[in-house]
RNA sequence: GGGCGCAUAGCUCAGCGGUAGAGCGCCGCCCUUACAAGGCGGAUGUCGGCGGUUCGAAACCGUCUGCGCCCACCA
């Protein structure tokens, strides 16, 4: 359980360490943060600016949609990358705005509606698209201020909205342009049709999901003529023009150009040949249906075979006759029915799995009808978007997603745009009375007169979001935004919809802005996970809402949480104790602070140089710009998991555990030697802040702004790796000292002695690295100076020096000789295996130098391991 | 039906040719005056199976098994 008891939450002026309470508590500070960088216009970006710009347009979230997890881990990814090139001088643009979200939109509002008893059709297209809008203003921004309180720094001023007015004239512009150019034409195919939102899809809107289907056999015609077909769509036999079979089949070849009754109907249809029949499949024939089924349409059209469609837009059976207004699943088991009571089911059904196309808003079986549709010609496009990634001037990461896009552009089939919808960007094409079609541009005035009618569909949704890269900036005018902004310089979304939305932005964006594409590179993540890596869902309650999380552990820590989770392309599994150890790293650097503030550090006045400081704070310094370097090589691979474990460990093992402790002597003792360190703790507390404050932003800048006083960190300069301050020596004796004291420390718990009990120890270390060290190695693993009548029960041989350490009481031999042991096996079995190596001809011949070198290393260890244990072994007591 | 990916500590995942890692969990000791949302110490793996390449394989190749994802107009 977790003991509260001692906590004391306070409140936090900023003005003094005393009053920072021990334990962090990120609900006082965070609102009142961000409205302060709001307000200050932080986020701001400024097109006239002399800095290079850095450019990213958020993927712009349904108005329909609240925050969840999905999105905050996108956006903290977003965020850390905007803050951070911020921070290095770039003139940073993090775009915000909302999509329409057509179909998702209408159903919702359509639901609305519902529950008065009302229908779209009930008020018009007018009231009702007005309806939608009042309902956009009052719900549709919910997730802004959501936003807000995951620290998103993004420029307000510029928030768009994909049915705003510029974006709607460049929706326009961009139609007109394709249609001026031949590349959107107007056809009669089979689409892909929702029966219960009414409208056309494109292909990506179906979803293919294998079920459990039944294939039926059926008897058409009669005696020898006759002829046997499966299909597991039985209603769709109402509308049948045609049986087909294999040309080279001679099973049929006699029927092939006669007639055959069709059952339950009075109609004769032909029996045709068509080489897409597989005459190793079922029965070798097939039953055609144009009006329903792509297939049956091809073969339709290659036959010249009429288009009967039977049913209506809602899947319902026109047909009249005993089948009349079914819905086309009762219709399915009518006819069947029917036909078995005429002996025409051949075979009974046979369980068959097939993969059912469902609409991707509402899960609807799809219904291929025939229909007359706008189409946006894609080859040209697509060819244009695959070159972009083949030659370079986009990359993908991780590359492996490649592949998958490359897939896609190089094999898209035309895409469907129009929607049998009212909310969306209306199609501009008018139609006359003479059957005119003339698209109408931005700036044009829709033909006047008798007879003229505007399209009544709207645009897929996507539509508009592939032009988001540009069209936020002001495209189609050239505004001072566009020139600076675009190209944007990152795309970051989830893999999963990188034909959605990815592929159509490239597409358009070559397109629209003169070969230039809309993003240098595109970084794709995956999806959030639960705990145990299964899919999040509402309707299984799995579905967490980040703000209760929030709420409890603050912003900071899911934040974290989601970074370090954030693998290239990977899914992220993520929860609650993954939060709470966030959390615990926040109020981890909260407590660190503190103790600087309350031993004053300081970031007043030059560093010292490196001849004025001790080694540990050479050390701390050449480990803070190691990190430096680390992060910064990080974060240009977008690897956003290993920035926040390399900080993460930088943070809490090296500074705030063994700086701080290594620091307490020499900052107690006071002096000149103290001043320094405290310059130096300062320092290094600055910079870990700031490469922290990307990723935590809210707690890093509540401590920063403390500790140096400045404005804020939104605004302060990322730090440079200076390659002077490394310094490999003071590593080493650093590494030197934490042996001893960690050595110490393992005697001390082997010999179930407590951790903070005082040892009177007596040091040898004359002639070693840890000379200078030992009161900080005193400190550390509590050993106190020798008194009267000191007698060494055991000695400690530690990086060359020895320890002898008065226990005030026997040792337990037994136990120690144990531990010995063990560890003497481990170092001879280590130094054999260097050994063997070491003697292996061909190893020697083939091992790259460093390899040998780090193989004798190991052994020369080894070696010393044993030579220590074993003085160890021999000076223990006789048991 | 095609394509891709993954199988590493109890869980979730890094590592992708030179001594098996992290977080959480687990065991033990400790309220050591920044922090018990903490400190210190510790245990835990024939790196899915089988072959091969190599001086050396968790990593590369082949194969099998078990998962997952994407695409798809064979009724």
């Amino acid at each position: 359980m977790t003991d509260t008891t001692n906590q004391r939450p306070g409140t936090f002026d900023g003005d003094n360490a005393a009053t920072l309470p021990t334990t962090y508590a990120p609900a006082e500070v965070e609102g009142v943060l961000y409205q302060r960088w709001e307000e200050r216009g932080y986020f701001t970006a400024d097109a006239k600016s002399d800095k290079p710009a850095y450019t990213i347009v958020i993927p712009p979230p349904n108005v329909t949609g609240a925050l969840h997890l999905g999105h905050a881990f996108q956006h903290t990814l977003m965020d850390a990358l905007t803050r951070r090139k911020r921070m290095q001088g770039f003139e940073a643009l993090w775009l915000p705005g909302m999509d329409h979200a057509g179909i998702a939109t209408q159903n919702k509002v359509e639901q609305q509606l519902a529950e008065s008893g009302l229908s779209r059709h009930d008020l018009g297209r007018e009231a009702f698209v007005e309806k939608v809008w009042e309902w956009k203003e009052n719900y549709g921004g919910k997730i802004l201020g959501q936003m807000r309180r995951l620290g998103d720094g993004v420029d307000w001023s510029r928030e768009r909205f994909t049915m705003d007015e510029g974006l709607s004239k460049a929706v326009q512009t961009i139609f007109k342009k394709l249609f001026d150019d031949g590349l959107i034409y107007r056809a009669e195919r089979i689409i892909n049709w929702c029966p219960r939102c009414l409208t056309a899809l494109s292909d990506i809107e179906v979803e293919h999901e294998d079920e459990a289907g039944e294939l039926v056999s059926i008897r058409y015609g009669d005696g020898a003529d006759s002829i046997v077909v499966a299909t597991t769509r039985a209603e769709t036999l109402l509308g049948d023009t045609a049986v087909a079979v294999h040309p080279d089949d001679e099973r049929y070849a006699h029927l092939v150009g006669r007639t055959i009754k069709l059952p339950l109907t009075d109609r004769e249809i032909p029996v045709v040949a068509d080489t897409h029949v597989d005459p190793e499949f079922g029965t070798g024939a097939v039953k055609v249906t144009p009006a329903h089924d792509p297939n049956d349409f091809a073969i339709g059209q290659r036959h010249n075979l009429p288009n009967l469609a039977v049913m209506d837009e809602r899947g319902a059976i026109t047909v009249h006759g005993p089948f009349l207004g079914l819905d086309r699943l009762d219709a399915r088991a009518a006819v069947v029915g029917a036909l078995r009571e005429q002996g025409r089911i051949v075979a009974e059904k046979r369980p068959y799995t097939h993969a059912v196309g469902h609409c991707s808003r509402c899960h609807t079986i799809v219904e291929p009808r025939l229909s007359l549709q706008w189409w946006v010609k894609v080859e040209p496009l697509a060819q244009a978007a695959g070159d972009a990634v083949r030659d370079g001037r986009v990359d993908i990461h991780p590359k492996e997603l490649e592949r998958r896009y490359f897939d896609w552009v190089d094999n898209m089939y035309d895409w469907c745009i129009s929607r049998q919808l009212w909310w969306g960007h209306r199609i501009p094409v008018w139609y006359g009375p003479e059957g005119q079609v003339v698209c109408v541009g931005p700036d044009e005035q829709p033909p006047a007169g008798e007879g003229w009618h505007q399209d009544p569909d709207v645009l897929d949704t996507w539509f508009s979001s592939g032009l988001w890269p540009f069209s936020t900036l002001g495209w189609p005018e050239q505004t001072p935004d566009l020139e600076k902004f675009y190209a944007t310089d990152v795309l970051l979304t989830g893999h999963d919809i990188i034909f959605f939305w990815v592929a159509r932005m490239m597409m358009f964006g070559l397109y629209a802005m003169d070969g230039q594409a809309p993003f240098r590179t595109v970084a794709l993540t995956g999806l959030v996970r639960d705990q145990f890596g299964k899919k999040m869902s509402k309707s299984s309650g799995t579905a967490v809402d980040p703000l209760d999380w929030m709420d409890q552990y603050g912003a900071d820590a899911v934040r974290f949480t989601l970074a370090r989770g954030a693998n290239p392309g990977a899914d992220v599994p993520i929860g609650e104790d993954w939060v709470q150890g966030s959390r615990n790293f926040c109020n981890k650097i909260w407590n660190a602070t503190r103790f600087a503030l309350m031993n004053g550090a300081t970031v007043e006045g030059p560093l010292p140089a490196p001849e004025q400081l001790t080694a540990v704070d050479r050390w701390i310094l050449s480990r803070l710009n190691a990190t430096i370097t680390e992060v910064d090589a990080l974060y240009e691979d977008y690897e956003f998991a290993k920035v926040s474990d390399v900080l993460y460990h930088f943070a809490w093992d090296e500074v705030f555990d063994w700086y701080v402790e290594l620091s307490k002597t020499t900052l107690f003792a006071g002096g000149p030697q103290a001043d320094a360190a405290r310059r130096v703790l300062g320092e290094v507390l600055d910079k870990t802040l700031r490469l922290l404050h990307p990723i935590v932003p809210f707690v890093t800048e509540t401590l920063w702004t403390t500790l140096t006083g400045g404005e804020s960190l939104v605004i302060t300069e990322w730090p440079v790796a200076q390659a002077d301050r490394r310094d490999p020596a003071a590593e080493a004796e650093v590494a030197a000292v934490q042996q001893a004291v960690t050595e110490v420390r393992r005697f001390r718990s082997d010999q179930k002695l407590n951790p903070g009990q005082r040892l009177p120890a007596r040091l040898d270390l004359a002639g070693t690295v840890l000379t200078a060290h030992e009161p900080a190695i005193r400190s550390m693993a509590r050993l106190t100076e020798p008194e009267e009548g000191f007698a060494a029960t055991a000695s400690l041989p530690v990086a060359g020096a020895t320890f002898a350490i008065d226990l005030s009481g026997t040792i337990d031999v037994p136990a120690e000789r144990k531990r010995l042991a063990k560890d003497l096996a481990a170092a001879e079995k280590e130094r054999d295996q260097a050994l063997a190596k070491l003697g292996n001809e061909a190893f020697l011949a083939k091992a790259p130098d460093n390899v040998v070198d780090k193989i004798k290393a190991r052994q020369a260890a080894a070696e010393a391991d044993i030579t220590r244990i074993t003085a160890q072994l021999a000076a223990l007591p006789q048991a």
